[in-house]
DNA sequence: GTAAATTTTTAGGTTTACCTAAATTTTAAA
DNA sequence: TTTAAAATTTAGGTAAACCTAAAAATTTAC
């Protein structure tokens, strides 16, 4: 339940990387983090030993449930720094990002939970990221059903409900997993069907499995 | 300019056990950090090679102007935090200690200045303990002249001015020496000279050298 | 002033979190 | 489908901050 700075750091950039792709590959983590890729394996070990994280070698890794509370338990402590840091001392907002990695680190939940009364529970930081609440549950503005995915905009898949084997042999076939790269070409109103480009091909695919592929969507991109 | 937790956790000791009692022995170091004396040794070589204090094997250690702003500036951020967390926060006195312990690491200057500004520029923290001021400037309300030191309150001696090679031949002549406590008995009008209880003796100092001489007063002493 | 007790240092090991270089495994390309 | 390229892991090593046990220096006690 306690981990050293180093341990969330690699916590907290598995779970933003999750986000952003789906999944987490050993080089992707190293950048992320300015360190080498053999030390990610080193700590991949650790972090699976600790089981904070699903851990195959070669075939990357995704957080555990346990892992990914973890996660949002760090990025609450950041996201209340960055607010307090805006806010309260009123620095730039380009500012506090720095300054609240090392806080993030300075582990009491009664600080934590105390702050975030001090500061009147702000739901969004700075940034407008949303901050998770004293459980670790956090509002996902841009986790959504890919039925809601706007068209023509890409979201990388992140999550699938109901976990039929049914569901699985349809997804594999379609070639859709975990971070698979999606865009919504148009929607049919007729049976509700939607059209997508995924990789180089165009599918198409049910209402009925759309509603339970959820999607992450950066506001960022095109 | 930039320590580690650890050399941090150092310096600030070895100022508070140099407050108390003058000098700083090693095991006395080991055991108000919870650790061996053989770990304080490796850490003396290393400040020591940082020219934070003055080390000769076997004969203790004293900060040296360097090591003593850098402790200045730890405490400084230790009692600006416990000062936010009692008042802000609304943490009980007892409180605030564990958690300054962790927050006081956090490095950036702009940080400190900015809380110092937001909390009103506090003189005392929680505690009762002044707060050194941005360049590491403290109001040293125990730390006085010998001959302000009321009478039968016993002061360890922590500095002396003037350290002309007379004086210290006299010091070493009346065994007077950075962490010898004295306790004063008597005040004569006559002539201002002194009589104090050094150890087992009782010996008698000129105003002179009185005035040269500064203690450390504990006011929880007897 | 010498012997005993205490304090401090040295010597040699451990763990964590890194590293480089070499060996594997997987993926992509011809 | 075999080979080349890329990604990942293993092997072996380093530095920081600890540790225990033994050696050396200092202090205390007779």
């Amino acid at each position: 339940m306690n981990y050293t700075v180093s341990e969330e750091n690699y916590i907290k950039a598995i779970y933003h990387l999750q986000e952003e792709s789906g999944t987490v590959s050993t080089n992707a983590l190293a950048e992320k983090l300015s360190t080498k890729a053999a030390s990610v394996t080193d700590m991949m070990k650790k972090l699976s030993a600790k089981k904070l994280l699903h851990y195959k070698p070669y075939y990357g890794f995704t957080l555990s449930a346990e892992g990914r509370k973890a996660a949002l338990l760090i990025i609450r402590r950041h996201r209340l720094w960055e607010f307090f840091l805006s806010q309260k001392l009123g620095f730039e907002w380009e500012e506090v990002h720095s300054i609240a990695e090392e806080l993030e680190h300075v582990s009491s939940k009664k600080l934590i939970d105390r702050l975030d009364e001090y500061l009147g529970f702000p739901p969004f930081d700075p940034h407008g990221d949303p901050i998770p609440d004293h459980k670790g549950k956090i509002v996902s503005r841009n986790h959504l059903p890919l039925l809601l995915l706007p068209k023509n905009k890409t979201g990388v898949v992140c999550h699938v409900t109901n976990q039929s084997a049914e569901m699985l042999e349809l997804l594999k076939h379609k070639e859709i997993g975990i971070g698979t790269r999606l865009e919504v070409k148009k929607h049919f109103p007729f049976d509700h069907s939607l059209e997508l480009k995924a990789k180089k091909q165009t599918i198409t695919i049910s209402e009925q499995l759309a509603k339970n592929i959820f999607v992450t969507y950066d506001e960022t991109s095109k």
